[in-house]
DNA sequence: CCAGACGTTGTT
DNA sequence: GTCTGG
DNA sequence: CCAGACGTTGTT
DNA sequence: GTCTGG
């Protein structure tokens, strides 16, 4: 369960004036629109840093636990399973995700994402640092209406008027946040199977199916 | 006390 | 960060 | 998450 | 079947 997701935000002035932080002009060289992005990826995550109320950091998509990297954690068990949970929540910024539907070897991609363009979801992380700097999982929960149709896992979304309880409430306040998204938030969108392959990282991922690659969505009437 | 662990996903 | 095991 | 790989030998 | 890479 979301284990990829887009964030098309043509510029890294523009996600900064979205997510109300400072625009660093030396960090604004690592960024790129993402239309296919992958755990172990390079991303973006937001957090209370220094003396900073809320910075943009760089960081890899996938916690470091033990050997393992951890793209998602479950939100009804991290306050338990995840020690550092209370002190070290962040906000993944992404505009979409992607579930898939259909067969092992005939997956069918689906976009979710706002019906505004370029509007933002703030996903709920934990992110952890470690030698080769910041890295971040993705905690999921019970789908919503839209999504349980594709998946029974959906990534937790923070409001964005809820942004700082997530990220400095104390634990009871953060965990009453983990829950399904409302209904109306996403809109299901299905797209090319150019987005199956995470090397495929372009606006063409998002386009529909052409008919010779989707002959079970074609309608026959 | 210190060392070491700390987990999800989908699919059958 | 914090809990468990030794 | 899905797609794709999944190996050895000796020689430079 | 399972692990790695993207």
């Amino acid at each position: 369960m979301c284990g990829r997701a887009t964030l098309t935000v043509p510029s890294f002035e523009e996600l900064a004036r979205l997510l109300g932080v400072p625009y660093d002009a030396e960090l604004a060289a690592r960024y790129r629109p993402r239309f296919n992005m992958a755990p172990s990826d390079e991303h973006w995550i937001v957090a209370p840093f220094g003396s900073t109320a809320r910075s943009l950091l760089p960081a890899k998509w996938g916690l470091s636990i033990g050997p393992k990297r951890l793209p998602n954690v479950r939100g009804e068990h991290a306050h338990k399973q995840l020690k550092n949970f209370a002190h070290a929540r962040c906000l993944v910024p992404v505009d979409g995700f992607f579930e898939w539907s259909g067969d092992k070897g005939a997956r069918v991609p689906h976009w979710f994402h706002p019906a505004q363009p370029h509007s933002l979801l703030l996903l709920a992380g934990v992110y952890g640092e470690g030698p080769e700097g910041f890295d971040f999982t993705v905690l999921t929960t019970k789908p919503n209406a839209a999504v349980a149709k594709v998946h029974d896992r959906m990534p937790v979304v923070i409001p964005t008027e809820l942004a700082d309880q997530w990220l400095r409430g104390d634990q009871d306040e953060a965990l009453s946040l983990v829950k399904p998204a409302p209904d109306d938030l996403l809109v299901d969108t299905v797209v090319s199977t150019r987005a199956n392959s995470a090397r495929n990282d372009d606006p063409e991922c998002l386009l529909p199916p052409t008919d010779a690659e989707a002959p079970r969505q074609r309608k026959l009437f």
